[in-house]
DNA sequence: CTGGGGAAGGGGCCC
DNA sequence: CGGGCCCCTTCCCCA
């Protein structure tokens, strides 16, 4: 479903270039603390190291070890040393459930351009070494003093640390038909319009949470496919589809199985190929 | 069982 | 503060 609905001028900073999208993270990024050359590779590939990785002069928690002041990532495990509500059960029940953390870290709050994904690699290295259920490696705010627990994106551990807004206003915003809670006023609207869905569709019916779901889903009547492939220029109603698409034009299968090796080109392959139960090969 | 497309959900960021 | 757009993820279905 289209994520983006009206092609929009893109400021600078944000163009995507779909072109890269398949090369990017094969290729090689820079440590900024010892401008070794650093793997852009994604949180799963990451944690299912495989032996024919080559070396890296700069691995990941050599990168955290002399850049990081950062985030303070802890699975359920660890979590459980400190009181207030379950970790795992935030980590269970909340749109967290079973995803693993995705967004990239901004410019402005990655201030040692650390690759994007690093922080949430990080996470979810540390949850699995600890024997944490995939899945369950959700990041928490774990600061002292603070007993939320909240899970956050990869990118959210800068934001959420540095004014640490739910210890400095003890505001807690609660939604009414569920028990979600959110730090801000506008957060909590955002999250209560996924059960008012104030946004019907005129031809079927359906409603939506918001008015560019509306339009993505308006697409599905009216046929448009605004995003092409420049590969193969096979169109796609949705970016988002575009992009997996893409990945189906490079020979790179990013998710490994722990168990047998096999890799996928999608985490949910891999997923549905563990959940099937894996069996090893002789 | 695997690969891939389609559709949808939801939080974060920018303006 | 809200709207628009971003991204990632998941589920479902079919070949």
């Amino acid at each position: 479903m289209p994520r983006s609905f009206l092609v929009k001028t893109h400021s600078s900073h944000r163009v995507p270039n779909y072109g890269q999208l398949e090369t990017q993270r094969e290729t090689s990024g820079s440590c900024s603390a010892c401008s070794g050359p650093v793997p852009l590779a994604p949180p799963d590939k990451a944690s299912a190291s495989t032996p024919s990785d080559a070396p890296q002069p700069c691995d990941l928690p050599s990168v955290v070890t002399h850049a990081l002041p950062l985030p303070t990532f802890l699975c359920h495990e660890e979590a459980q040393g400190v009181s207030g509500p379950d970790p795992l059960e935030v980590s269970q029940a909340g749109p967290w459930a079973g995803r693993a953390p995705s967004t990239p870290l901004r410019d402005s709050l990655n201030p040692l351009n650390l690759p994007a994904r690093w922080p949430l690699v990080l996470g979810t290295d540390r949850a699995l070494a600890l024997g944490c259920p995939r899945g369950a490696e959700r990041a928490h705010c774990a600061l002292g003093g603070c007993h939320c627990h909240k899970p956050f994106h990869a990118g959210a551990p800068a934001r959420h640390q540095q004014p640490h807004h739910h210890l400095q206003a003890q505001r807690c915003f609660t939604c009414r038909y569920c028990d979600k809670e959110y730090g801000s006023l506008g957060a909590l609207k955002m999250h209560t319009r996924t059960h008012t869905l104030p946004c019907p569709c005129a031809v079927c019916g359906k409603a939506f949470s918001r008015p560019w779901l509306l339009q993505g889903h308006i697409r599905t009547h009216t046929g448009e496919k605004p995003y092409t492939c420049p590969h193969c220029s096979r169109a796609f109603a949705d970016r988002s589809n575009l992009r997996a698409h893409l990945h189906t034009h490079s020979d790179a299968k990013r998710y490994q199985c722990k168990g047998c090796s096999k890799a996928f080109s999608r985490a949910a392959l891999l997923a549905r190929h563990e959940d099937s139960g894996c069996r090893p090969g002789p």
